[in-house]
RNA sequence: GGUUCCGUAGCUCAGAUGGAUAGAGCAACAGAUUUCUAAUCUGUGGGUCGUGGGUUCGAUUCCCGCCGGGACCA
């Protein structure tokens, strides 16, 4: 079926090519969702055709409007207030829409072709010395979704994710674990791998913090010490073991990093993350310095007389930047060259994604002019989806005082408030425990999930740990809650013998405000797509489930007596979660049967 | 110093491409359950959309200055 919308354009444009002789682009037309207050269901803006008409704003209106009237059977009124052209649409329009939509489960979603474009999309990326936090959280949450979205909206899609697991930074770690850790295993210690592994990083740092503080007290300044420090210096020699392929030192990398893997392993499964593919940079970065070799051969790259590699992009507006350092070691960017090479050769992709924080900005702009002046031209399909910080009440977080929330704990924190509230309610008595506890985890994972994706990824956004996330109002539980009662009105239809369909050929105010919502599903599922923002689904399914309710409230359904009526409600109310469970399929949510 | 992003109710956030009287939730207060799950619904109060200009039929939205905050690059 064609959008309604598209096809008012069209028959506008019309108008105004036969009333005023005037041709007039498709786009410049305006339609919006009328007002509440006004009658219809849809508002041209006429402002645009005055000059056309030659005619003041309310009689152009009134003119566009019978043309339009005449013209389209689906139009069944029209009024102009002001300028404003409301046009009603016929109820049989909404009621063969639903009808053609309410045997489609995938409603929303459009199946991607084979050849349809393959869109890659980065997210998560951590390093492997540390647990994850809340930084990271947004970041999964944001990139799996949206991964399900675009998919949603007819693309192949394939998730990556890139482990820093080489480095300074897991070199502390190994350095300290085997000067203090005693043999100590995460299953000996009974701690999960990532913690285990971050815990030898912090112990580095205090071991380091403490040379240091000795170093100054026999009077050398920080400098002084910095250079002087033993323990920076066995860190900076097990690097190097590492990069010439030290086997004992390589063992122990292996070890340690598999810890950190299982790590996150688990805590991706309790987020409901996942990957079709995890690059690591230790696999990468060689690559790296290979690209660097051929640039400097395309003469993009130029060596200064220290053997550091530059790129000079300061006649595209940028600075010069570092590719390669002076004894030959790789950057960031010269990594990052290597692994979108790699993933070039790996799939045939059209978009590249990555999600990353915006406080690389500039990096990402460096590194899509780099790989633009190399001549790849798959370089023109990288976008850096760039998210905005998590803040904290005291400002951002900060390992060094503490306050980095963690990723287990925040998950866990909020399954254990769900199941005090579920627990306070009373209402799942009857549950057995495994269902009950399956239930906590869905509602906390919810709160948590919701909270996070309602907010437009661009901008940066609070957290607030004490207040933690609520349950009620514009939330998660509170979407799952009418899912829920949705379902509980579905089964007591059924043992009612009630039938969903759809018979009548009137709706009352509330009931065509839910259609016109059921309609508008697809649509925004392809602007969230387009503009990579989870928000807009997770914002319009408030809206819905915030009109449902209303209508739960102050219309019966199974209590109605004329069995038409009923039958569309069980219906309607059928259709509403449909696509409650389809949207928040699509933030990667879970809808409860019950709760 | 250079580049860039942000500023909407006490708090957290919506307001796509400029459109009708700027909306939600939380918090506060007042109501609604013999009725399909009250994690719900209804109502009240709360705003110079940071600020001053400009563009036009119309600006929270676009442009320029200023104030305040963040990020990045040396």
């Amino acid at each position: 079926m064609q959008n309604i919308e598209r096809i008012l354009a069209e028959s506008a444009q019309k108008a105004i090519a036969e009333l005023y002789t005037k041709s007039i682009e498709l786009a410049d037309i305006v339609i919006q969702p009328t007002r509440k207050e006004f009658e219809g269901d849809f508002t041209i803006l006429v402002f645009p055709f005055v000059a056309h008409s030659k005619k003041k704003p309310d009689e152009t209106a009134n003119e566009i409007g019978a043309f339009i009237k005449n013209d389209l059977k689906e139009v069944e009124a029209f009024n102009s207030i002001k300028g404003f052209l409301n046009i009603s649409i016929t109820k049989s329009y909404w009621l063969d829409f639903l009808k053609l939509i309410s045997t489609d489960k995938e409603y929303g979603f459009v199946q991607p072709a084979k050849e349809a474009p393959t869109v890659m999309i980065e997210y998560s990326c951590p390093n492997s010395n540390k647990p994850l936090h809340l930084g990271h959280v947004r970041n999964n949450l944001i990139g799996f979704s949206i991964s399900r979205i675009v998919k949603a909206a007819c693309n192949n899609v394939i998730k990556v994710n890139l482990i820093n697991d080489r480095g300074i930074h897991i070199c502390k770690s190994m350095l300290a674990w085997k000067k203090w850790g005693e043999n100590e295993t995460p299953a000996s210690s009974g701690l999960k791998g990532d913690f285990f592994v971050g815990k030898y990083y912090v112990l580095f740092d205090k071991k380091y913090k403490e040379e240091l503080k000795t170093l100054i007290g026999q009077g050398l300044s920080e400098e002084e010490a910095d250079k002087k420090s033993l323990l920076m210096e066995e860190a900076h020699e097990m690097l190097r073991l590492w990069e010439s392929g030290d086997s004992e030192v390589i063992q122990l990398w292996e070890m340690m990093n598999s810890w950190v893997y299982e790590g996150f392993n688990q805590t991706y499964k309790a987020m409901g993350v996942d990957f079709d593919k995890v690059y690591y940079e230790s696999e990468t970065y060689l690559m790296g310095k290979e690209i660097v070799d051929d640039g400097l051969m395309k003469e993009i790259f130029y060596r200064r007389t220290d053997h550091s590699v530059w790129v000079d992009l300061t006649h595209d507006g940028l600075d010069e930047k570092l590719v390669l350092r002076s004894d030959g070691t790789s950057v960031y960017i010269t990594q990052d060259l290597g692994t979108a090479y790699l993933r070039s050769q790996d799939f045939k992709f059209d978009k590249l994604v990555y999600v990353v924080a915006n406080e690389q900005e500039y990096h990402f702009k460096v590194l899509f002019l780099i790989l633009k002046k190399l001549g790849y031209t798959w370089a023109n399909g990288c976008y850096h989806l760039s998210y905005g910080m998590v803040e904290l009440p005291e400002g951002k977080m900060k390992s060094r005082e503490g306050t980095v929330v963690d990723a287990d704990d925040l998950m866990q924190e909020m399954v254990d408030t769900a199941r005090e509230i579920s627990k306070e309610l009373g209402k799942i008595e009857n549950f057995e425990s495994e269902e009950a506890e399956a239930l906590y985890k869905t509602i906390g994972m919810g709160a948590l999930k919701y909270f996070i994706l309602k907010v437009d990824p661009k901008k940066k956004m609070l957290f607030n740990p004490r207040e933690s996330v609520d349950f009620e109002g514009n939330t998660g539980p509170f979407i799952q809650y009418t899912y829920a009662r949705i379902c509980s009105l579905l089964r007591k239809a059924k043992e009612m013998g009630f039938e969903a369909s759809i018979g009548v050929t009137d709706m009352s105010g509330k009931e065509k405000d839910l259609v016109r919502k059921i309609v508008k599903f697809p649509a925004i599922v392809k602007e969230s797509a387009n503009g990579y923002n989870p928000a807009l689904v997770a914002n319009y399914t408030y809206d819905i489930v915030k009109e449902y309710n209303q209508f739960y409230h102050d219309y019966p359904v199974l209590k109605e007596e004329n069995q038409e009526q009923r039958s569309f409600r069980i219906a309607l109310s059928q259709q509403v979660g449909q696509v409650i469970k389809n949207a928040f399929w699509l933030l990667g949510i879970d809808v409860p049967e019950r709760m």
